[in-house]
RNA sequence: CGGGGUGUAGCGCAGCUGGUAGCGCGCCUGCUUUGGGAGCAGGAUGCCGCAGGUUCGAAUCCUGUCACUCCGACCA
């Protein structure tokens, strides 16, 4: 814009390249670093925060919804973790192995956990008798260890941090609810809290999680018309417990075996928040999460009284939202600025001219103009602004899904969409693995999921004419 | 795992027809500034990714290796 801007290293621009832009604000919002080992992130601590807003918020939520937080070992020895067939074959090419303790061979080795389900399934088998214990509501913070080959801060790393919640139940009813429970608290979350829209729905067969009996998940979508899967939640019915041998006593005095569902969320969300609402200044967070919710720029702080009146409002305010005082050693528009690509949602000028008056300048990160607000007024319009602040970024994110969401109704239609169009397309289809792979081939699409909300979109499967059993969504995904 | 690109100061880069390292920003000190990325003066910072080789001599040439990055295949 002007010609000082020059003079710092600038983010790149969204429609330049994305990916560089990404990069560019996870380093220059001071999100995240490079770490010695290959393909892992320190999260720095402005990372950090944000991911503790997520975590305490998510924490209350699921305690609200009956579950315990328990703690898990980091290992997994390789006999537990081969006896569910499916679950092995999906993670064995990508976890890593200990083989050695101190200065021996370990005579088993141990696997480091991409996920827990066999870890939980064994403490189940031995702490399971009867039907009056169930359900086990379980969850653990922790991080998990997938020795991925290509990777992205957040997005996909080999080591990244998530809840993952287990649970298992005396019917397979309760379990199926207990998944979409968890599933619709992802969504609140995602939509009240993140204010990021997601479409909820199945996976496909293909897709859906190693073990699983069904996986629900819910998309959302970037910037760039790419999916991201959010928040994924699973019912392995009983599969998993009779692999386990996990059994309990049932009322009828049969031996049953519980039915189990397990749910999770990674750092990957802070992903979405950065490619969902960030633009060409850099990140812009939703209040709920964000670590600062508004920041006081003292100007000309060297003034009398001036640092006195900044700390004294932020004083006045904590009780109605995060606040800071940003007394750093620059000027007022560097801080404006820096501010700017941390995405703080608010920003309040106080300078000599404001104090004389009793009032402050108010300037959204959204809109950028400048508000006069009476000093007396702020507390009660600050929680007001950051209301308005979350409702413009799902309703600006939501209209550019809509705006980058496609019908395909045939197949030559599907692949122009998926030529020409970044986004979502939207189609019919058999059911049929073979189309869906024939998608993923020709178009370069794979199906995101099968939409709770059925539409219903025409008669036939729009790949092989055949008819069609249900709607389903169709895009490139992180 | 295939194809491309890049590793030189905290960040962005130059130097690569071999002679022992430079620029901009940032950082430190001082003074002046302060309502959209301040100015002047002084200062500090490098195992030139790592390991071998060629050479009297390597950031530069050769070989290998590691990391990062982008595009595909796989996944949260």
């Amino acid at each position: 814009m002007d010609k000082n801007k020059k003079m710092v290293e600038a983010i790149t621009p969204m429609d330049e390249d994305f990916a560089q832009w990404y990069t560019d604000i996870v380093r220059k919002a001071d999100l995240a670093a490079y770490a010695p080992v290959r393909g892992c992130m320190i999260v720095r601590p402005y990372g950090t925060a944000i991911w503790e807003n997520i975590h305490s918020i998510l924490d209350g939520m699921f305690k609200a919804t009956g579950h315990e937080n328990v703690m898990m070992p980091l290992f997994i020895p390789e006999s537990l973790l081969q006896k569910e067939k499916d679950h092995v074959e999906g993670f064995a090419p990508e976890v890593a192995w200990v083989t050695q303790g101190g200065s021996e061979t370990l005579t088993e080795r141990l696997c480091v956990r991409p996920t827990s389900e066999t870890l939980f399934c064994d403490h189940f088998s031995k702490v399971l008798t009867s039907y009056r214990e169930l359900p086990m509501l379980y969850n653990q913070w922790c991080s998990v260890v997938r020795w991925e080959k290509t990777t992205r801060p957040f997005l996909r790393t080999a080591e990244f941090f998530w809840q993952e919640g287990h649970t298992i139940h005396e019917t397979a009813e309760e379990a199926k609810e207990e998944t979409r429970r968890m599933l619709e608290v992802y969504t609140t979350f995602c939509e009240d809290y993140l204010a990021i829209p997601v479409i909820r729905g199945y996976k496909t067969e293909r897709e859906k999680f190693a073990g699983a009996e069904f996986t629900q998940s819910i998309e959302a979508m970037m910037h760039d018309g790419k999916a991201l899967q959010s928040g994924t939640s699973h019912y392995f019915g009983d599969g998993f417990s009779r692999a386990f041998n996990v059994q309990f006593t049932s009322r009828n005095n049969t031996l049953e075996y519980p039915h189990q569902t397990s749910w999770g969320m990674s750092t990957r969300i802070i992903g979405a928040i950065i490619m969902t609402h960030g633009d060409d200044d850099g990140l812009v967070l939703p209040p709920a999460i964000a670590p600062v919710q508004a920041v006081i720029i003292p100007v000309a702080q060297h003034k009398e009284g001036v640092l006195e009146r900044a700390f004294g409002l932020a004083e006045e305010l904590r009780s109605v939202c995060r606040v800071k005082v940003d007394d750093s050693d620059h000027q007022p528009g560097w801080k404006y600025s820096q501010h700017e690509m941390r995405g703080v949602p608010l920003r309040i000028e106080l300078g000599p001219r404001d104090i004389e008056k009793n009032q402050c300048i108010v300037v959204s990160r959204l809109g950028r103009e400048k508000h006069i607000v009476p000093l007396d007024e702020l507390a009660r319009r600050i929680p007001e602004l950051l209301d308005d602040f979350h409702k413009e970024l799902y309703n600006k994110a939501l209209a550019r899904r809509e705006s980058m969401t496609y019908v395909a109704a045939d197949y030559d239609a599907l692949l122009e969409l998926a030529d020409t169009k970044p986004g979502f397309i939207k189609s019919m289809w058999c059911g049929d693995e073979a189309c869906e792979l024939k998608v993923k081939e020709e178009a370069g699409l794979t199906s995101r999921c099968i939409p709770f909300e059925q539409e219903q979109l025409g008669e036939h499967c729009a790949i092989c004419g055949g008819p069609a059993k249900c709607s389903i969504i169709w895009g490139k995904s992180y």
